[in-house]
Parts: structure tokens; C-alpha cells; sequence
DNA sequence: CTGAAAGCGCTTACAG
DNA sequence: CTGAAAGCGCTTACAG
């Protein structure tokens, strides 16, 4: 049951060398003659050596990580970055840090500047790795990109992905299943019925998920599914809503994507009140919260970027720690709904557990 | 951004007391003066101190803790284990090791010998905690659990909860949410219609918990509901399921709680396939995929005994290590239909992942 | 290219 | 009741 480890000392001492020549032979790093590195890394192979994790987060240098963030949406921001910390807070017993730096709310291409000036200065720094969650376009900061790939730092991709070299990891909800789940849920009420679905524009990656996974499974259950566009834009969404509820003949399910439901419940506190129709949003804030527990939606989409910044964390950690690597990191959706709301906190919110 | 963790080092400096003493402090072992021993607990709240695990566990000497497993169900039971032993491997880095004692597919009362032997071997090795899952009553075990009780050896209880001065934690599905769910996602279909729920045995709590869960979210929807029970026996479940069948005027929606949908499944397969009927099941192995994925089931309650099994873990080695207590440990319920089966993988079952 | 030594933050005998 | 010191298995300057 516990069987004694071999250290680096029972390396060192059965090939009669010293415990530092063991550790350049296993790390690769300083000078090192490959006659000397072959004997030991056979040796280790021989006596089943393992490096210890925990003896080696005691003795080594920390570790910083250079975090970008930038997102239009406040409370969809909100919750990636509580994600994010509550997995440093717990990495930093190994000696992980953090640099976050939080963009102005608007899309990746109207900070270029700044996102650029911020990479490029965690790769002088010389960090351990890099995350980025850059909502919109990454083409403008193309430039500073490609230094942090020639750098070798490895990055970890939030929500959007960046496809380059360096890129370890895209963490990111399941957008295609989600749009599907919204599809099943709405099909149970409203079969053979119109449909109109609420996104902000098809061109973003995840709001094509989720149209093109609810388009699937919905393709047996509806009679016309109807698609209008916002661009995320608040404005937008209450004109596009009033459309949806004057048109005629009526809509008797509505399907909103992303985080964009933030501007439409508290508009549907009021429209579906008169005129009822079945809605499944998306996502779990305050806004989306009150119309579950009114019923006035039937269920929300839970996406939980809380657990996508957590993993955007843990999935560098683990690359810079271990070299592990998983390339794709998703995201179950949940179906929340009247009876489980209550189980789930929104961390954003001020009135938290 | 990188901040300094305070040590015991720390702590020992600005009292001007000795890293001994600070650690007896800490852990409440040997002997100290009550009167320094708070001066220390104070001053490592006001410094946030924190024990850094990887640093005890260079130096800790090795940690066994005794799990017992008993339950009737051995896919439930596989699925318990597996989460246990995942979580075992993730610890075995600080030196935790297992000894896990799987008993006969019985009930607890049914092995209470055999339990009672390991709970009292336990003790005489002077395992560092336990971990009792005991399905059914655990009654005749209570001088075992007794003894344990007076060794003062932590215990952690899974799924069935055990009233004593040593337990630690109770780790469970939430089965009063699940019941709700279902009764929610009936609704949605069967709108003043009757409905019949098959369950194990009222007297069992977590059944007791589906079930009046379900009966709070379903008096504003329904006509009547009906209650069957079969006691966990498959022949039983057959007895009972014919019943609903056959039953005049026939019901429009049927509740099955607990794992038992797993002998109940294969039988719906050909029941619900002439006479149509909104169907909600429990937990997720491949006798209750099979039925969603062919669209008999509308959904299913995910109440990831795996996750449980990691928990009782997860919630122990905090507790020894940390001495972090979390009473009560509650895994929310999942809700799992077709469009979102695939995302969960069940890995008792061989063709896993 | 290689070695000797300090140190990471704890725990564990042992001494007083 | 308290303290001094060795040691866990690594990494990291530093010396040669």
C-alpha cells in the first residue's frame, strides 16, 4: 500500500554522482555531457523515478501568470474573473501568481492597443504563461500575438479562440449543445409551432453554436424558427423584442442566446406577462434569475463562466506543471429552471450566498 | 500580486515563540497552555495563515483511511467507487492511502457482521478517518460505530447519513431539488393530468426526499398523483410498473426515483413504445441513456454518484488536513434529457469515454 | 561540465 | 509546557 518513492539521492548515490548533475539530467537545462544524462535518465527509467510535486513546489521560483480580459458585457466579465481568482487563490500555494488586467467593456478590436501593450509586456516579464479572454476580433492584435508565440509562452484561450502555436487550451461552453438543449426544451410545449430565436450576431463564434445547435434538433419539432439580431447592442434588443411580441401570426416559443438575456429579462417581466410564451435564455445573473422564479421564462441556458475562468486556470497549471494538455476544454450547459434556481449562486452578485 | 503566505515561521517570529509550539497549536496536539495556544489560533487568523499541504506532506508520516461500501445496487455502488478511488489517486501525492472494503450486494442490516469487523479493524489500526457508505439501516452496526465514536476517528457518510459525535460530513444528492425537478418538467406536458410516481421504499430517506419534493412542486399542477412501491426488488419494480400500465383512466406522466430506474428501464423500452407517457428517471447509466436516447424517457435526474464518491474524499482529507468541516455536502441534481445525454460519460460502464 | 550547500514550510522525535 | 534540530525531496544560486 505505501511503498517507498525513489528520490533523486538514491539516483545520485547509486550512479555516484551528485543530486544537482541528477536534476540537469532530468530537466535538460545547464550544461550537461550526454554520456552523464543518458546514464541517469536510464537509471531513472530502471529504479521507476518519479518527481515528487510537492517537494518541488517547496524549492522552486514562483511562477507568475499574465491574464487579459475583455468583454462588453460587465456581468458576464464578472463571473470569468471570480472564476479565474478563486482558482489562483488555490493554486498559490504552489507558488502561482497573477497579473489581471481588465480592458475597458467593449470588443477586443476597440482595445487593440491596450491588449497589445499588455501582452507584450507579460512577455518581457517573462512570464510562466498567458490567458486571454478577448470577446470579438484578435485580428488588430495580431502583432503582439505572434511575439508572445515566438516567446514559446504558452497561452490558454477564453471563450474565443486564437489559433497559433503557443495555444495550449480553449476553454469554452458547450454552445452547440446548449442550442440544442434550448431546442428539446422549447419542442415540449410548443411542437409544430413558430419560433423566433433573439442573438447578437450570427458572425460571433458561440451565437453561431448556439443558432446551429438549436437549428438541429429543432428542425423536427417546428413549423418556422425565425432568427433576429441585436449585435449585442441594448438598444437593439428592445426593439428587436418588440418585434418579436407584435408580430403576427404569434410566436409561441422565443429562444435568447448568450449573455445578451442580461438586457432582455427585465423587458420580459413586462411583455410576457399580457402575452404568454414559452422563453428559454441563457445564462444565470440577476436579470435572468427573477423571471425563472416568476415563471415567466421556463429555463435558462447555465453556461457557467465562473467554472470557465476556473478552468482556464487549472488547464495552464496543469500544462506548465505537469505538460499535460487538453486542447479542447467544455463546458456542460445546465438547464436551470423554477425548481433549481435556487442552487445555484451568482458569485457577480452582491447578494451572494 | 504575488503576496508572501505567511508560515509558521512567520507566526513564531512575531510571538516570539518556537515553530513547535506554534505547531501544537495549530493542531491541538501535546501538551500547551490554553492561554497560547489562542494567542497563536489569533494571530494565524489576523495573518490569514494557511498550512501549506505540500509542505506537510514532505514531512507528515503516511495516512490511511477505512472505507466501507455496502449497497444493494452494484451499478450505484461501481459508480461510488470509481469516484472514490479517482480522488484517492489525486491525494495519494500527499500521502493518503486507501484501504476500501467492498461488501456484499445486500442492504447494511444484511452485513452488519461484516461491517461491524471492518469498522472495528479500522479502529485498531488507528486509521486516520473513515468513510461509511451504508444503504439501508445501520442499526446493527451500532457498536462498531460506537467504538469508532469514542476513538474519536472521523467519519464521513455518504448518501446515508449516520448521527454521531464523529461524523464528519454527510455528502448526498440533493433529493428533495430532484423530486421538485421532476415534478416541474412533468408539468410542462401534463397540466392537470394524474401521475404516478414508482419509488424504492417511502421509508427510505433519500426516496422519502424525492418524493416530497415532487408533491411540493406538484400540487398546483396536477389532478392526483399516485404513489407505487416496489422496495428495490426487480420483480417487484415489473409488479408495479404493469400496474401504472394497466392502469384505467391511464396516467399522462410517471416519476421513477432512485437507481432503481435502472431495473425499471429496460422494462419501458417495450411498455412506453405503444402507450405513450411523459417519463422522468433517476441517475444516469447506460439502462437509463438507452431510453432517453431513443426518446421513450423526457429526462432524467443526474445525482453523479461519482461525484458523491469524490466528495466523501475531498471532504475528509479537508477535514484531517485543514480541519476545514463542511457538514453537509450537497450535489445538485442534474437534469439530463436527449439533446444533452452524450455529455455525460458513465464510467462504471465498459465502453466509457 | 560537475559538486556542495542552503533553503522551501512543514512534522517529528528528542531534550529540557 | 516549550524549544532546538533534523529531515522530507526537490530547486537554486554559487563555486570550482
Amino acid at each position: 500500500m505505501a511503498e517507498k518513492k525513489t528520490t533523486i539521492y538514491d539516483l545520485a548515490e547509486s550512479l555516484h554522482i551528485s543530486v544537482g548533475t541528477v536534476y540537469r539530467a532530468l530537466h535538460g537545462t545547464g550544461r550537461i555531457s550526454p554520456a552523464t544524462k543518458e546514464r541517469v535518465l536510464q537509471k531513472a527509467a530502471e529504479m521507476n523515478f518519479e518527481l515528487n510535486p510537492s517537494a518541488q513546489m517547496l524549492s522552486r521560483s514562483p511562477i507568475t501568470i499574465g491574464v487579459v480580459l475583455c468583454c462588453p458585457i460587465p456581468e458576464f466579465l464578472d463571473e470569468i474573473y471570480s472564476g479565474i481568482s478563486h482558482e489562483f487563490s488555490a493554486i498559490a500555494q504552489y507558488k502561482y501568481y497573477s497579473d489581471i488586467r481588465i480592458m475597458p467593456h467593449k470588443n477586443a478590436e476597440d482595445c487593440a492597443e491596450l491588449i497589445s501593450e499588455a501582452i507584450i509586456d507579460f512577455k518581457n516579464r517573462n512570464y510562466g504563461g498567458v490567458i486571454l479572454f478577448l470577446s470579438g476580433s484578435h485580428e488588430p492584435c495580431a502583432d503582439a500575438l505572434s511575439a508572445l508565440e515566438e516567446a514559446n509562452i504558452p497561452m490558454v484561450c477564453l471563450v474565443n479562440d486564437i489559433p497559433r502555436k503557443n495555444r495550449v487550451s480553449f476553454v469554452s461552453a458547450d454552445g452547440f449543445c446548449a442550442g440544442r438543449i434550448a431546442a428539446e426544451l422549447l419542442s415540449l410545449t410548443c411542437t409544430k409551432q413558430r419560433i423566433a430565436i433573439l442573438t447578437g450576431a450570427s458572425a460571433i463564434h458561440i451565437h453561431k453554436l448556439n443558432l446551429a445547435g438549436f437549428m438541429e434538433e429543432a428542425k423536427n419539432h417546428f413549423e418556422a424558427v425565425d432568427v433576429f439580431e441585436h449585435q449585442d447592442r441594448p438598444d437593439l434588443v428592445r426593439h428587436q423584442l418588440a418585434a418579436i411580441y407584435d408580430h403576427a401570426p404569434a410566436y409561441q416559443g422565443l429562444y435568447i442566446t448568450s449573455a445578451s438575456s442580461i438586457y432582455a429579462c427585465p423587458l420580459l417581466m413586462n411583455l410576457n406577462r399580457e402575452q404568454k410564451m414559452q422563453i428559454v435564455t441563457t445564462d444565470l445573473f440577476s436579470q435572468t434569475k427573477q423571471p425563472l422564479e416568476d415563471r415567466i421564462v421556463m429555463a435558462t441556458i447555465f453556461q457557467n463562466p465562473f467554472l470557465q475562468g476556473r478552468k482556464s486556470v487549472r488547464a495552464l497549471f496543469r500544462f506548465i506543471q505537469n505538460h499535460e494538455q487538453q486542447n479542447l476544454v467544455m463546458i456542460p450547459p445546465q438547464i436551470v429552471m423554477h425548481s433549481n434556481v435556487e442552487l445555484y449562486h451568482v458569485s457577480a452578485q452582491p447578494e451572494k450566498d
